[in-house]
DNA sequence: ACTAGATGTAATATATAAATTGCATGTGCA
DNA sequence: TGCACATGCAATTTATATATTACATCTAGT
C-alpha cells in the first residue's frame, strides 16, 4: 500500500517515534506503513491523517508511484 | 467506525452480496462494516470506494453522525 | 573517534479482522 | 399462500495487523 505518510511526516519534522506515540502504535508499525509493507486499519489511517493535518485521500488515495 | 458505505451502496442498487463478491470479501464482512462494527483494512476500504465510484474521504472521512 | 538519536529489519507473541457455517426475519412477487 | 432474495446475527475458526524485544546502520554533533 504505497502512501504519502513518510513525505508528509518529514515535512512536519516529526520522528516516527513521536508520530507512533501520538497515534498509539509502535515505531515499527509506522516504519512498515511508510514502507508500504503493511495494510493498516482504517482507524489507524484516520489517526495518522489527523495527526498530520491531512485527510485520508491526501495520504492514501491513488498515490502516484 | 461510522461510514457512508450503506447509503452509497443503496444508491447504486447493489446488494451486500454483490459488493462483497466484487471486493473479495464475504457478505457478513460488508454487513459489519456498514454497521460500523468493524475496523476494516485500508486495502478493503480502497476496494469498496473504487467499486462504489467514491473516494476514501467520501466514504470514511469525518462522517456526520 | 565517540556518542546519541533516528531508522531499518527480523523473530516471536497477541489481538482482532475476516471467513465459514448456519439459522432467523422481512419483503416483493408469482 | 408460498417461494426466492436480501439482510441480520451468532459461534467458531483462520489469517493477519500490531506489539514486543532486540540488534544493526547511519548521520549529526561533540
Amino acid at each position: 500500500m504505497k502512501n504519502n505518510v513518510k513525505i508528509t511526516r518529514l515535512k512536519t519534522s516529526m520522528t516516527q517515534e513521536k508520530l507512533a506515540r501520538k497515534v498509539g502504535v509502535t515505531r515499527q508499525t509506522i516504519g512498515l506503513i511508510e514502507k508500504g509493507e503493511y495494510n493498516p486499519s482504517l482507524q489507524l489511517c484516520v489517526a495518522i491523517a489527523k495527526e498530520l493535518n491531512k485527510t485520508l485521500d491526501d495520504l492514501f488515495w491513488e498515490v502516484e508511484v
